[in-house]
DNA sequence: CCCCAAAGGTGTAGCGTTAAACCTATTTCC
DNA sequence: GGAAATAGGTTTAACGCTACACCTTTGGGG
């Protein structure tokens, strides 16, 4: 028992001497303490679970989307930092399977992407600390983390129009209610009302968060009359939107201006470098992590944090002169 | 003790009617077994920690590179399969730090990277079976698990020999003795002598492996005379390349032919699109997870793995005709 | 009819840790 | 000088699980 009061910092009750042979001991011994006796005892285990979605064909992590690689590279340091283990697990888009949480005694979760409602349900069934990471779920058993997505889309699209493009498309994953999205778009249209563009319909292009659809997206995009930039709500689809009008020889950013989202490194790889909108996703992750160890330690931070967002440019964006 | 039989599937000792029952009960109570509880009796824990490096400022995993992300999902999706799990862990190269796999019974180790002599010798003192991925420290005590490293870029050189080329470079991260970089080395000087092509050091051109050696490699590799191609040793140093050539006003692969190693999903996203090797790196993942469940499950495996490689033709390399 | 084996199940202990209660010298205070 | 507080421990029990030993009932075989 002193030997776990010196080992816990709870010196109270130990004589200098004593502490200087139990450390001693540690050290001759080799001595490291049974985490999961102590998770047993304590109903704890300094470990956060980490959730993010699976691959299409839900058979691994979607950790070669460097945006989930960045964030859980960042959660992991602000974790470590606080002296949490991060438990690293895979969600399908359905729920399921979130009995490992349980069984390792978590002592909270944060939750990257978007999931079905009934996995919100189960999450909450858990009855855990649980932050969701650009999520617009409305329910005060979360703490949300994310970028104000309406502004930052608003910003970018007014971007592209002050360099005197009229002609903007939108290039964007899957469009579901109430999500991340959503408010992408509505930021694309209140820029264009702002500018006294008409909405058409047939600009927006959606497909899935993949380089893939960016390639395929190229040749929508080509076809569109008056067309002359595209704001992507994803560098990765920037990045194949890149590609495919390359392929399809056109030249950037003289025959069309592209903007991506995220600033991810790859945005800096393609070429030409993408003009994007930074949300310092290492510092989303780590501010992820700084809040579920504040809100283990008792530091209740606010239910919604938002980081900042910039435009950072780059050179597939050009001026267009007003024809 | 019944309850335990059942849910652990040795029901040699139980009626149909009692396993019934039992079923029953977990459903309703919504029972999951406590893995602590479990660990701390069976001295196991079915975990598998994974060791990646920390980045270079030594405070976050390694994981923005997408090598190590691709091969961790690869990892988890096997060890998920055999009901494992998988603890995500950073080491710095010097070790330190490695008590969290004691604290946790873990039951094996898998290392990504190459680290100094001391963390191997740590490695060994935990006694846990350890494959170690990408290394070439031959030990009994390790399981390795690799690319043929010297016959791929011999391979990869000879392609841009037959292509044409005769000055052909080498673009690298930093050499130490006995990695896989050596090797590459190796492979690339047999090519050349092969050919009967006079080695020259100056064409090693050697760095980290990053995109940003990759653009400052650019100036150097403009430097040499009569090089007309580079094989990188990495698809991220190879984009680096890339840019720092676009940057410079050289054409690809007019001026330039480059190839890169891996096969990252980048590679497809650069400009233009790389020819590279490729060493599947989520089968090596898998694999990898393969090979310590079946360690664990007593199947031993060989000391030594190696997995294909094959080169993927894509738009990097130019045919040159003899001047 | 008795003995033995098998089927099906219960009882006990121990894994390494910590909270809480308890114990024994000192020291402090009035 | 005596009560009370303090320093510095020790003891006990419990966390949830499983290995191992034990117990009871049933059904044959001789």
């Amino acid at each position: 028992m002193t030997v776990s009061n010196v080992i816990n910092g709870r010196r109270a009750k130990a004589s200098d001497e004593t502490v200087e042979r139990i450390k001693a001991a540690i050290e001759t011994l080799g001595y490291t303490p049974n985490l999961s006796a102590r998770s047993l005892v304590s109903k704890a285990s300094r470990m956060v679970g980490v959730l993010i979605p699976f691959t299409e064909d839900q058979n691994q992590l979607l950790l070669n989307n460097p945006f989930y690689a960045e964030i859980v590279s960042g959660i992991e340091s602000a974790l470590r930092e606080a002296g949490y283990y991060m438990m690293l697990s895979g969600v399908r888009a359905d729920g399921g399977r979130l009995e490992t949480l349980q069984s390792w005694n978590m002592d909270a979760l944060i939750v990257l992407g978007v999931y079905k409602e009934r996995l919100y349900e189960e999450l909450k069934a858990h009855d855990l600390p649980t932050l969701l990471i650009d999520s617009y779920i409305d329910d005060p058993h979360f703490y949300r983390l994310g970028v104000d997505d309406e502004a930052a889309a608003y910003r970018a699209t007014r971007y592209l129009i002050e360099k005197g493009h009229r002609g903007v498309a939108l290039v964007t994953g899957v469009i579901r209610t109430d999500g991340v999205i959503e408010r992408r778009v509505a930021g694309y249209r209140r820029t264009l009302e702002e500018a006294g563009i008409a909405f058409d319909p047939a600009r927006i292009l959606s497909g899935s968060v993949t380089f893939d659809w960016g390639v395929a997206a190229a040749e929508q995009l080509a076809a569109l009359p008056e067309t002359t930039a595209a704001f992507c709500t994803a560098d990765l689809i920037a990045a194949g939107l890149l590609a495919g009008l390359h392929r399809l020889g056109k030249r950037i950013p003289e025959d069309y201006s592209v903007m991506g989202f995220d600033n991810l490194p790859i945005s800096r790889m393609v070429y030409p470098a993408l003009t994007t909108v930074d949300q310092s996703i290492l510092g989303k992750g780590q501010l992820a992590g700084k809040l579920i160890t504040d809100i283990l330690g008792k530091n209740d931070p606010p239910r919604e944090s938002l980081i900042d967002f910039a435009i950072v440019e780059r050179d597939s964006v050009a001026i267009r002169s007003r024809s």
